[in-house]
This record gives structure tokens, C-alpha cells and sequence, in this order.
DNA sequence: AATTTACGAAACGGCACCGTTGCGTATCGG
DNA sequence: CCGATACGCAACGGTGCCGTTTCGTAAATT
């Protein structure tokens, strides 16, 4: 053995390209940034969308719905940093990356399946939330047990209603608010009308 | 001219069936119910399940598109009877009705379609709004500006905020809620979270 | 009764995609 | 160089749906 990696032996051959597989992957997140749902993906679609043969797309995933899945994970969700000096900046930095992000039309779209095909996606959606919703809710969830600890909220707030709130919220006005990008101050104002409340 | 309805003549020849229009309307719902997005139906399923031949589709509608708008237009949106004794009353009133809609399978997957499918569909989700979504958000904007005019909600609150708050929260329990139905409270809880806030 | 239109069913040619296979070429280890 | 594997490409047979047409029958008008 000359070369080997970590214990294990490389096998005979030419080895996968690396580069196809990411031109497989941008080619589906391309695909579905344009609107597409799952159903309506198709192989032949992302094959030439990656300029790449249906082969090797079917040598490296057994189904589309893997492809969707590695796709899907390969999105970061890279949290904003929280300050830390208070819950209402906190949360604002949080409903501040929501905003940003619902501006992507990539973003977006991923939402939209993420809504509407859990149904029929099942193990798809699972894997997916686990890797991009559920850092994110519990993220807003610390900034909510600490404000209740720090008496900055209620001390009999009911924490998932908080985010629901807060994110939920957020949450409509991208999909029903105004077109266009949302107003720049959204995340603060969400934050004071869901903290201080709708009432005098 | 025997008999004559209301000015018009009748056609000579067999007159349509209502029945075979009823059920191809039902059958397109119910397909949809169960989860179909809309590029996946196909006039062929649709007319299999309303036991009809596509023929007497294709008479009544030129394309998929009409007939999921026609379809989605029959669903009807009975607005809850406000009492008006107060704001917070006629809120919960409100939201408690999109609690109970949202337990109704045909209900969330339009809620689906509405929310992923409007890039794809504009025309069709137009119309759908118009008749599904506008009444209630108009509904509820009228109860704000009540409140705000009653002195029950701030001066300086901004009512597409306030809906959104109301409507958001609904919305993010509907689809990421915890499984299963939603407690026959909740909306009484979000309407007094709204109105009071998150601060003590 | 004659005419007209609608009905359900079946079949049509066409198309897009499926998942697989064969081909000639490219890239690796030995 | 040799064997092995991956590559892009093209073609395969199969399937599901398209929108249309044909057929025999049913239900209305005149």
C-alpha cells in the first residue's frame, strides 16, 4: 500500500467525481428554488439540468426521494450570533434572519415543501426538519426559558406558544404579506407587538 | 316555446348533468384532500373517481387549471357570527374557526395548495384568495380597527401587523403544531397572548 | 317518430419520464 | 500496459397521462 486513507482501502478504478455529484446537487436545489415540487422532479431533469448522464445520478442515489433528502441537508442554517445583553435583541436577531432568508428565492421554496409535502414526504420532511427547523426552534426556545429565568417574560409563559407567535407570525408575512422584499425594521417591530401586546 | 326558464331557451339535445358535474367537482376535492398537489392531478384519475368519461370533462372545462379553480370556488368559508361584546370575544371567535378548519383534512391541504403552489399558479390562486382567504383577513382587519376605534387596542397599532400576529400564530400550530388535533383552547390562548404579551 | 345533444367507455397517436443497458472514453491502482 | 471503475451519451421497452375521436346508448325538444 502506498497511498491510503484512514484505515481504509480505496477500491480499483476510476474514482466518483466529486464535482458531478455537487453538479447533481446545486442542479436539484436549482430545480427546486424554481418552484418545483418533489412530484414533478425528474431525473432526466436534474441529470441535465448537471450536465451529467441519468447513470450517475442512479449510481450514487436509489430513488429520488434520497437525492432530495442529501440535497436538502446539504443546506446550512447558520444561526445569527445572539448578543446575549437582552431577550428582545436576541430575538430580534432571530426573526432578523428569518426576514433575510425569506428573501432567497431558494429559501423560499424549500419552505413551501417543507409546508406542503410533509404529508406525502414523510421520512423526507423528518430528516429535513431535524436539520433545518429544529436548530432554529430551539434556538428561539433558550432566548424564551432565559427571558422567563431572567424575568425579562412571564414567569407562566408557555414557550411554544412564544415561538409560535414569534415565528408564526414571521412566518406570515412571508407567505401572505406584502410582495417584495419585507420592510428592513419587520423583525423589531414583530418582536415589541409580541412583546409588549396589542392592547394599551 | 312550452316551458322556458327565465328568458332564456333551453338548447335542444340532452341537457348536461348536474349530477356528473357534482361529481367530478367532488371527485377533484377529495383528490386534493388526500394530498395531490395540483400538477399531480390528472383528468384521467379525476374522472375515474367521479365515475365519469373524460369526455364530459373536457366539455365543461378547457384545461386542469379551470376546473381546480371552479372546484376550490365551491368551497364555502362561513365566517364565525361575531357577537361584538368586545374585541378579545370576537378574536377568539375568529381564530377558534381556523382551529376547527384546520382539524378538516380537505381544508389543510387546500391551506397547502394555497401556500406552496401560488408561484406556479397565480391565476388560480388569485381567484382562490379573492374567495377563500380575503373574507377572513378582512373579517379580522375590521375587528382591529374596531378595537383600535374602541380604545380596547393601541391607538398606533398597525393592523396588518396585528392580523398577522393573530393569524400567523394560528398558522404556525396548523402546520408544526404538535400532531394530532389542536386543544380546544388554544385560541383563547393566542388571542390573550397577543393582547397582553410576552411581558410580565 | 325524428332530431339533437350528452353520456360512459374504449381506443387512438403523442409525449415525457421511468430505470436499465450498451458504447466508447477517461481516470484510477498495480 | 492492464484491469477496473466512472464518465457522458444514446437507445431501449414500459408506463401513465395527454387531448381527441369513435361508438352505442340515453334523454331532451319539436
Amino acid at each position: 500500500m502506498t497511498i491510503q486513507e484512514s484505515g481504509t482501502t480505496r477500491p480499483a478504478g476510476r474514482p466518483r467525481s466529486e464535482k458531478a455529484e455537487r453538479a447533481i446537487i446545486e442542479a436539484t436545489l436549482d430545480l427546486i428554488g424554481e418552484g418545483m415540487g418533489v412530484s414533478e422532479l425528474s431525473i432526466e431533469a436534474i441529470a441535465s439540468r448537471a450536465g451529467v448522464g441519468k447513470t450517475t445520478i442512479y449510481r450514487r442515489w436509489s430513488n429520488k426521494e434520497d437525492l432530495v433528502v442529501d440535497a436538502l441537508s446539504t443546506l446550512k442554517s447558520p444561526l445569527p450570533p445572539l448578543s446575549g445583553t437582552s431577550v428582545r435583541e436576541d430575538l430580534i436577531a432571530l426573526l432578523d434572519a428569518m426576514r433575510r432568508e425569506s428573501g432567497q428565492a431558494r429559501s423560499r421554496c424549500v419552505m413551501n415543501i417543507a409546508m406542503s409535502e410533509s404529508d406525502r414526504y414523510p421520512r423526507l420532511m423528518e430528516r429535513f426538519f431535524k436539520r433545518a427547523i429544529e436548530p432554529r426552534r430551539e434556538a428561539l426556545r433558550a432566548v424564551i426559558e432565559r427571558g422567563i429565568a431572567s424575568g425579562e417574560l412571564r414567569p407562566d409563559l408557555d414557550v411554544e406558544l412564544g415561538t409560535a407567535v414569534l415565528s408564526g407570525t414571521m412566518l406570515w408575512y412571508t407567505k401572505w404579506g406584502p410582495a417584495g422584499d419585507l420592510a428592513p425594521d419587520l423583525a423589531e417591530r414583530v418582536v415589541d407587538a409580541a412583546l409588549h401586546g396589542l392592547t394599551p
